[in-house]
DNA sequence: AATGAATGAGCTTTCATTCAT
DNA sequence: CATGAATGAAAGCTCATTCAT
């Protein structure tokens, strides 16, 4: 009787049917409300109301709730993996590719703040049942992605060898997330304008970040 | 007609009225409730069960379910916060009293994990109405104790002078705090019996935080 | 194991237990909050706040809450039909009869006002559970003894003959329960000290009264 | 994302929106329901029930019980207070215009009952939040609108002059109510099919109301 | 007698989900 | 596709009643 299914998005052949541009707005809207207000909190008329879209279209597009929210989950887990994938098997030394992965969060911070909440916050609070099949796994992969990053400055010699490549990779994770959140909540104050004042922590988290994996004799880039 | 006021807890003098037995309770069994499944998806009913009681007891000692979180907060706050000063005004160098806020934070997480995580995770998700007073203030106290630190590490040459305290203590409880995710969530296995693996990860982190603070000559404790 | 019954009140001879002082205060307590709030809004919490007495003595006294606000009514309803006993079977014309009558609710009014609202406004609105065997008996007796007055009014060709007895009983009433309303209300703002306001409310009340059902003949008392 | 508003029910020109069915039914039900056990005693289920209607639907017309009450309240008293006022200002004598206020009572007493009973017992009875902006206007208006038939009988010397108006109307009404409350509880007992039953108690109320108030000197109708 | 903590059934309110249009 | 009224199960809150002290 209509879409429903988990849109795999693209058909396989000729006619590439475009996502209806409500399902999108749905989807947006989820995101956001999803990400202010948690898994519970988070309410179907809410999301109809920020996508200005009426109550029941979310259910013509959506089986429900669930259905929705991973969606929300796949798509941001999606982009984010891509994004470190891409880093990782990029060129570039590790410490490069670390500066680089707290520069693409950042980034995507920027335009999209509550995508990143989303993936940053909701991993431990979302009942399993949702994440069945997508958060652990995924952000065990993202994860997994800046852990081989770090393996593999440590193997090259250029990070200190005495960390757990895992652990560290989490800690560095947690570092990039609290201080966006203590962004959101206005401990650091903007002393220069928003877009700069970004930058700045960028810079800054990258080099505390460097300076805590990398091994003592490494020069700096 | 009875208690149901935030219940100040010390009297001045002499005759210390105890608390009762069921309303600790009651509040030990909301963090945890809480800390598992965040403010919206904790359910009163939950919280009674678990704490052994009646539903309506929870009622007779908290005005209402905001109230009852709000006591969560509160309560959780002033412990930490009451360590972090103890261990900023105590002796010992900056090194030695970042080590000791990792160390303290994660052997809390050894005996009441569900504390750390209600502090730490429930920060930006609960609803504003309900932090009013709480929390905001107090996640701002508790980074900015940590921020002291720092930055009297910085004015005695201990600590490199470029970074922003204030978001320099924030990345660090933030890599505190996904690093303990990450163990709850089994991303770093066991490699050894749990009670010595935390421990190891104690070490690695305070090890990651100080070399990514310390100033370039200074020597290791 | 204690009292708990209706409470005889009277024992059968010699040695006179005096009712409880206690008991008496929550009698008291439960008129004004029963007047105030009526049956479904009476909660016995309010009760026992009223009359400062601890919420369980409540129930050491009365059963439950229906037989306590029976008692209300069995109280309130012998008062006021003693009284309206007493003015039926004593001397004087009807006319004077009903003065008294008029007289009578309206002297109670101004030292228990409560006292009457419950008689007047409870009858239809309470359960008729809890009414069983005191109100819509008592009421009916209440209504019959003023429309014997009027009867016997009417035979001795005081009274018009064209009304209906217990009609016009009721209306009569009626119009005294009302006009008491509009002065709780303040509809009817006092232009003389309450006292003297509640006194000229009587002599207009009884004069329109007896307009209303003298006989065309007959004269002023 | 819908009603719940007081719905002002009217707009001002062309396209007039049609009060919902449903919506109209529920505030029906609730007179009923209202009627027959007052505010506290008044389920939002036994409404839902008595409207056939699902639970959930009256929350979807009404904020919350309050809400329904005071729409309840709000819509009997412009009905009433719309005929008073048609009843004030058409032609006819004082006497005529009593009869008349007696009359409709009366009438709609007998097709509607309830909405009667709301009117007159609720006033005193509903909580004062409740009542806040609807009832206590409300109702003195309604007295007022008949103490201003009176007085203007008194000024025309057609009615006694020696009473205060607004006490005269409220005992007027007062008789009503009370009589009607007799007829409910089978005091007064039908000695005619109901039909000519109230029929009979309006002739004899409106008789004994106007004796009551009119002038020594003026004649009968 | 007196107290007030403890219990739990019942009612209000919310919100995911369905359905007629 | 789109809409929003309609439904009802589940969760929050109240309060009569019991019970240990």
């Amino acid at each position: 009787m209509s879409p429903r299914q988990s849109r795999p998005s693209a058909g396989h052949a000729a006619v590439e049917i475009p996502e209806p541009e409500k399902r999108r707005a749905i989807l947006h809207a989820a995101v956001r409300v999803f990400a202010e207000r948690g898994y519970h909190g988070c309410r179907i008329a809410d999301v109809a109301r920020e996508a200005r879209v009426a109550y029941g279209l979310v259910y013509h597009y959506f089986q429900n709730k669930d259905e929705l929210l991973e969606s929300v989950f796949a798509e941001q887990w999606t982009i984010l993996i891509a994004a470190l994938r891409a880093i990782d098997e990029g060129p570039g030394s590790a410490a490069e590719k670390l500066t680089g992965v707290c520069g693409f969060i950042i980034d995507v911070y920027k335009t999209a703040p509550s995508a990143v909440r989303v993936l940053m916050l909701e991993v431990t609070r979302t009942p399993n049942a949702l994440r069945a099949g997508s958060t652990p796994q995924t952000f065990a992969t993202a994860v997994g992605i800046v852990a081989d990053v770090i393996r593999r400055g440590q193997e090259g010699g250029e990070l200190r060898r005495d960390l757990e490549p895992v652990l560290a990779a989490a800690a560095v994770l947690g570092a990039l997330e609290m201080t966006l959140t203590g962004l959101v909540m206005g401990l650091v104050r903007p002393a220069a304008p928003p877009e700069e004042e970004i930058d700045r922590v960028k810079e800054q988290l990258a080099a505390m970040v460097l300076a805590g994996l990398r091994a003592p004799g490494a020069r700096d880039p």
